[in-house]
RNA sequence: UGAGCUAACUAGAUAAUCGCUCUUUUUAAGAGAGGAAAGUCCGGGCUCCAUUGGACAAGAUGCCAGGUAACACCUGGGAGACGUGAGUCUACGGAAAGUGCAGCAGAAAAUAAACCGCCUAUUAGUUAGGUAAGGGUGAAAAGGUGCGGUAAAAGCGCACCGCGUAAUUGGUAACAUUUUACGGCAUUGCAAACCCCGUCUGGAGCAAGACCAAAUAGAGGUUCUUUAGUCAGUCCUGGCUGAACCUGGGUAGGUUGCUUGAGUUUUAUGGUGACGUAAAACCUAGAUGAAUGAUUAUCCUAGACAGAACCCGGCUUACCGGUUAGCUCACUCC
RNA sequence: GUCCCCUUCGUCUAGUGGUUAGGACACCUGGUUUUCAUCCAGGCAACAGGAGUUCGACUCUCCUAGGGGACG
């Protein structure tokens, strides 16, 4: 491994942001791909302060994708995943999951 | 048995598999969130700027003694308040330095005063004087009780109680107590109103700062030669300068600071205690879009509040429960 | 992370420790009008929460909660 799989803040983000070349979209959660030219994929998570207001919470929610992101990494094409967190979020695990599933199921229909 | 008070501890456990961050002796091994990591309410360390001294302003603090690097913290003691009690709580200096406020009610709200009363003199009604016992108002009305005294009264006088001042005694002190003397009682409350007094405080913060690389243009305007600007509250003084300020423009990527520290544990010892001293052993997160998760099994009391971002000492707030020790009150039994 | 500010009827706001907490818009009721609007009269309705100081706090002090802002 030694693969650093998350995106740093000086290059990417913005670019996802601003102008992503797919868009998907669940429930809860919103997903931004941006294409590069490293070779493996990356993952990015952005959680509002606001929607979210523990700290607890949050780091909750972001293992959970990148626990998700890791196990289907190999469907996953050489791109940028940034994952925006809605704003009527539950605590639920089980729909969490479920959710991030299809998600990735979705993205390789698209493909 | 029930109801409490005080002090302290704990914050699911074990195993397997797949992953994450850091370190090292790198096909592995080790370590990996809290009692509050939180609020940012105080106090420090650390870093940079300023530093010749002083005044003012501003802010903080406030019974006494001690602890500490320091404190608005802690410990012990005093005083007051609350509780049957174990105990708990307290911004607890100064109101005869000065100013201010005390609505309504009430006669009168701070140099006392006289509405209803009471008493004396006088008169047709009344008027003049004495008085603060009684009534009523209010949060607050200028000692209380008894006896004497008087026209009626009053610390007007006396006794006791309370109060103040001074001395004595105990205590390091706050303060307390006994006795003595003096004072007829003497100035109400509010300083979390202004204020006075004592003590303390230079300013900004890791987005502080340091190094490397890259980029931009050493552009225009204004002001002043003993005045102007600046030196992060103001003034004086002092230092610096051909500079200072304004406008416009450019850049902000990486490394470091970053964890060995007023550190932790154990033992001994001094102290009522907070805490100090000595010795030995140990290394216990260091990320930077930000590391602790997922799945399975077993057990129980069924897991609350909640996530480090430079680091410590406190305070405050949130919290499912559980355990231990000492003490108090009530009831019952012996 | 560091540092500030604010919270009063449904909304926007006044408020010197002693007030029945004032005003405007909105809402409700009645009147005026053939009816509606306008206009007139009346009504409803609030000090973010909890402690403390004080005889008495919207006001002073402390704690908590919520909201907003500055520094890139």
């Amino acid at each position: 491994m030694g693969v650093k799989r998350s995106i740093p803040s000086s290059e990417g983000f913005d670019e996802a942001f601003s102008n992503p070349d797919i868009k998907v979209s669940t429930k809860h959660f919103l997903l931004l791909l941006k294409e590069n030219d490293l070779g493996y994929a990356r993952i990015g998570v952005a959680v509002r302060k606001k929607d979210i207001k523990l700290a607890v919470q949050r780091n909750k929610i972001r293992r959970k994708i990148k626990g998700s992101f890791n196990v289907n990494t190999s469907k996953l094409t050489a791109s940028d995943h940034v994952v925006l967190v809605k704003k009527n979020i539950t605590s639920d695990s089980a729909v969490i999951k479920k959710e991030l599933e299809e998600l990735w199921q979705k993205l390789e229909k698209l493909r």
